[in-house]
DNA sequence: GAGATTGGCGACATAATTTGTCGCATTCAG
DNA sequence: CTGAATGCGACAAATTATGTCGCCAATCTC
């Protein structure tokens, strides 16, 4: 293949989306970093005929010019996405509309426009596909605390190019907001809410940062100082997201009830889950969970429809949940 | 910008992954179409030089030769992702692993490797990126029953397409599988299981099949009779899934415990929610919910730290759940 | 199985495109 | 103001792309 084709393809790709832009200089060593030797008036003359089939962007009013992709624009891929790949994408997008910060959503939404387009132009013309499919989410579908555009971006980037990042945060503690330099250590995604693992500047110990309390973030190009020690699978198993009661993990045995339970039978709750039928009416399990506040609120609801064979102690404590639960809703 | 350029990347665009092929002849049929004039001779010499540079496979052991784009390659996405794009893949794709068929997933599989590969590539050579997030998600992780890769797809081509299938069934009240055909109307993904609704041919009435009790799919190219009043959230909200209980919206009045129920001001359960403070560690919302089961198993979870102020009738019900409960785990 | 049809491919001449080079204009930093 | 960097028009040479033709092998049709 002539190797001018392969030049554009490389060179579109090499063009940053719109905020970011790109030099033809700074083109033509990326390009030569590729192999591609060519002269910067050609690299001049590729823009300008790529720009008359792609959504290239020039700001001339500064010399050297400056190009840029399209903000919006969708994505070329090769290959076009086939009908399947185009519905999973649809099914993402459904999936994570409620769960992911709009922000973050929107870098992908090039790719749901494409896939969206794919599943109206192929083979379905009359556009009846929306129709046909639902994703229903569990749960009471609360809304996602929102999380300012530039804290998110920064943040991120922060973690990934190991800088600090200044934020205007205030926790739910603090009279009023304040600017703190963060030294971040890690990103954590918990259903309702985002939050930045880290340390603060002239204060001590581990903290974590609620990302929706940030109302301001900008990128400090100063390293991380990073605790030796800290790995964050370990500090999530430590405890200190609240999410583990214990570090043991809870081999529960439960005698079901059909049919309320019965989808446990093929949902099994873990990898070692065994199923004895007992009658047509009822089927014990036994599994290893992890020892979770997830885990009470479930037996506490599913109370009703099973016994807590074991451990002793967690049936006791979810009567006790009960008993207390139901001394104040009966006021 | 020269056309031979532009009409290598609408080639490479029309060459199908690999179980699908293509020939010159029909390569030269849609290119016609997309307003390029050329001999099939280019189109053969041009899939040639394109081969030197794309992972295209050849079958050239019947004629007319057959290209496909290699299965598994990774796909050139113009323009290339940008980091925060990357990361928000790696997100998605935290969040839909455990959410979706692993069948589903495997289509967006080489759109996660070419994030992967730009989040290790891209200022981040040692890779630690992995290390630096996590997705923790809720609920008690059971394992999603296992969906036939053949059935998941026939069944959206079906849907797509609006043709019968014929699927092996065997619902939990049949003695053994069943080979039936089936009109799909619709697709319901919810949270353990994926739901086709449609109606299943010699048979009265509307039917939920869980798909993974079907174990082959196969397409039948008739068209789907679809009854005439079918709409697929009206079938939903006509309570068929169980989701609701009732049509009727919930006006919910909670009072509720600081700490414990926090998040419920920052993460409100619906657009109309309203917060009063009461005191340091009380407050009050009001919101409108849906009537469902989710709710119930909520609330009876979350009875020792608030009390339902109203409906009365609701209070009533989550008192008579909890003492069920306590009376059951008490033995 | 004979004849017709189709698709693949080498070769070649011609048309089209690409590319480096040069010269000049413009911009910008110091 | 000066020098360096960048953009761009023009032009000739080099390279590439394209249609056409002829031949052959595989397939299809009757």
């Amino acid at each position: 293949m002539s190797n001018t084709a392969v030049r554009y393809l490389t060179m579109l790709r090499m063009v940053p989306r719109f905020p970011k832009t790109i030099t033809t200089t700074e083109l033509a060593e990326r390009l030569d970093g590729h192999g591609f030797e060519v002269t910067m008036r050609s690299i001049q003359r590729d823009l300008e005929k790529l720009s008359a089939d792609f959504p290239l962007l020039v700001d001339e009013s500064t010399r050297p010019f400056q190009w840029s992709f399209d903000r919006d624009a969708t994505m070329d891929i090769i290959p076009a996405l086939d009908l399947p790949a185009a519905l999973t994408f649809e099914l993402a997008r459904a999936y994570l509309s409620p769960m992911l910060p709009p922000r973050a959503l929107s870098h992908l939404k090039p790719h749901f426009d494409e896939a969206h387009r794919t599943l109206l132009r192929e083979k379905n013309p009359l556009g009846k596909w929306p129709d046909r499919v639902r994703v229903i989410n569990r749960g009471l579908g609360g809304r996602r605390p929102a999380i300012d555009a530039d804290v998110l971006e920064t943040v991120t980037e922060a973690l990934l190019r190991d800088f600090r990042c200044k934020l205007t945060y205030q926790a739910r503690n603090w009279p009023e907001p304040e600017v703190i330099i963060v030294h971040p250590l890690g990103l954590i995604f918990r259903d309702p809410n985002v939050y930045l693992i880290g340390t603060i500047e002239g204060r001590e110990g581990i903290r974590q940062l609620v990302l929706h309390r940030a109302t301001a973030g900008e990128l400090v190009e100063q390293p991380v100082e990073r605790p030796e020690d800290f790995e964050l699978d370990l500090y999530i198993h430590s405890g200190a997201m609240g999410i583990l009661k214990s570090n043991k993990p809870v081999y529960l045995r439960l005698r079901c009830d059909r049919p309320a339970l019965n989808h446990l039978v093929e949902s099994p709750l873990g990898f070692d889950q065994t199923t004895t039928e007992i009658d047509d009416n009822t089927f014990e399990i036994a599994v290893t969970v992890g020892d979770t506040q997830d885990l009470r609120w479930w037996l506490t609801a599913q109370a009703v429809h099973c016994d807590i064979l074991a451990p002793d102690w967690l049936r006791k404590e979810i009567e006790g949940i009960l008993a207390q639960g139901l001394g104040r809703v009966r006021q």
